[in-house]
DNA sequence: GAGTGGTCTAGACCACTTC
DNA sequence: AAGTGGTCTAGACCACTCC
């Protein structure tokens, strides 16, 4: 490698330069839209397949997103979440400032899958409440859900306000009480349903969020799929050595 | 929408369907390098650029991933880590039957910046050891990690074998133990360093973990950040409602 | 040296959103 | 109706890896 640098920027990566420093100047603020890829293409004199590969790269950094077929917005705050909390959705987000919004997408009984029946601990074929939710952070949607109920635990669910915390319902309704939960996450691709409802390219990446939910009597009561979008959430959280060996000392945990 | 779906599936997603196919039928296994592009263009008769764009969905899903200029490659299983264990890479790696390695890439003595004085609660310029290392599960890099030591607290630290858990040798050594951990994760791109020396193209997405780690006297010991490839993690872990409130009553926790 | 992936051009048509 | 993003073509040159 000789002294005076050989390699020049690509072109690619001197738009996202460009667009980043607005971004993080002020220029363009949270949420507001891009110009559009021609406006751009023409501002920089290049393909716009060159424009597209700057946007594509600031994406993944999680400083814009796009809404499909509308356009490229600047990326807001996200969102920090501690597994360990167990306040609700609309409780963190409020605590942080923001403004949740929760919406109901369908909710039925069904006959439990063989994936379903196997983590609630049910028969396959036995009774599900089935529930996709929307959720929202100051207006803009960062998650669906679906949610899996064991329905023999809770009869006349669906008659419940399901946009509210269902944890609150179990609790006040059936005096069920959330004492553990087991949660699995990692980056993945978010598909056609999960991007319809979000507005969002399929194919998008996303933040995959498990969650088992047990109560007081070790049953569980529910099986949760969030899927995110990739930039609206940091997961926090605290660990102290050996306290899982204290916990499991505490409460009785079945493995 | 017309009963006969008017949708036709674009190209790249037949493309990446097929080897989506092949990659779970086990035609392609973990690690095997996918035919070149051009090969692949040739067998579908579509531009290039479709194929790149069937790679990079798949890419963001996580079957398949690329190193610079060398080619495309099956995924790996994920390894499963749990941030509330205290277990190091070494431990829980060969725990789930993978085999792990490290590899220091620099460590030296510094004086600590505004972002490392804070966190590690010392003086900006305070001395710091800087230990950048990388990471491997079967013979994959997964991650490297940037590890920031308080040097006031470990005299003569850079003569200890430092691709050994650092935890254990701040015990062994120093009597000095880790009781608390801080941890936030997110999906983010990895940045030129990183990406050089995981071998990836440089703004390929990644998963940033943040560790700051406290003694038996609520010293900060060391800041840790870790730059995951995003398909090679999975992250796991228990709850108990309740569990943070009794421990900050067990450990008194500085906040 | 051959082949590969990384970058780029200068267009094009379509489905969809927005006005 | 106009404009946008989504998809696609048929090439090209370069830097780099691999043999």
């Amino acid at each position: 490698m000789s002294e005076v640098a050989a390699n020049h920027t690509p072109k690619y990566l001197v738009v996202r330069d460009y667009l980043a420093t607005r971004i993080e100047k002020g220029e363009f603020k949270s949420g507001d839209k891009l110009p559009s890829e021609r406006e751009l293409q023409e501002s920089f004199d290049v393909a716009r397949v060159t424009i597209r590969d700057a946007l594509l790269a600031l994406q993944t950094e999680g400083l814009i997103y796009r809404l499909d077929r509308r356009g490229w917005f600047v990326t807001p705050k996200r969102i920090i979440y501690n597994p360990r909390s167990t306040e609700s959705f609309m409780q963190y987000v409020t605590a942080q400032g923001r403004v949740p919004k929760s919406e109901l997408i369908s909710a039925e009984l069904i006959e439990a899958s063989e994936w379903a029946a196997e983590r609630l601990n049910i028969a396959v074929g036995g009774p599900v409440y089935s529930i996709w939710r929307k959720r929202f952070v100051d207006g803009r949607m960062v998650f669906i859900e679906h949610v899996r109920v064991n329905a023999a635990l809770f009869p006349d669910f669906l008659d419940k306000p399901l946009t509210d915390s269902l944890t609150e319902i179990m609790y006040k309704h059936y005096g069920v009480e959330l004492v553990r939960v087991n949660i699995n996450l990692y980056p993945a691709s978010l598909g056609a349903f999960q991007a319809r409802h979000l507005l969002v390219t399929p194919g998008t990446l996303g933040l995959y969020i498990g969650r088992n939910s047990y109560d007081q009597f070790g049953r569980v009561t529910n099986v949760d799929q969030e899927y995110w979008v990739h930039d609206a959430l940091e997961i926090s959280l605290e660990a102290h050595k050996d306290e899982s060996a204290l916990m499991s000392s505490i409460f009785k945990t079945n493995e």
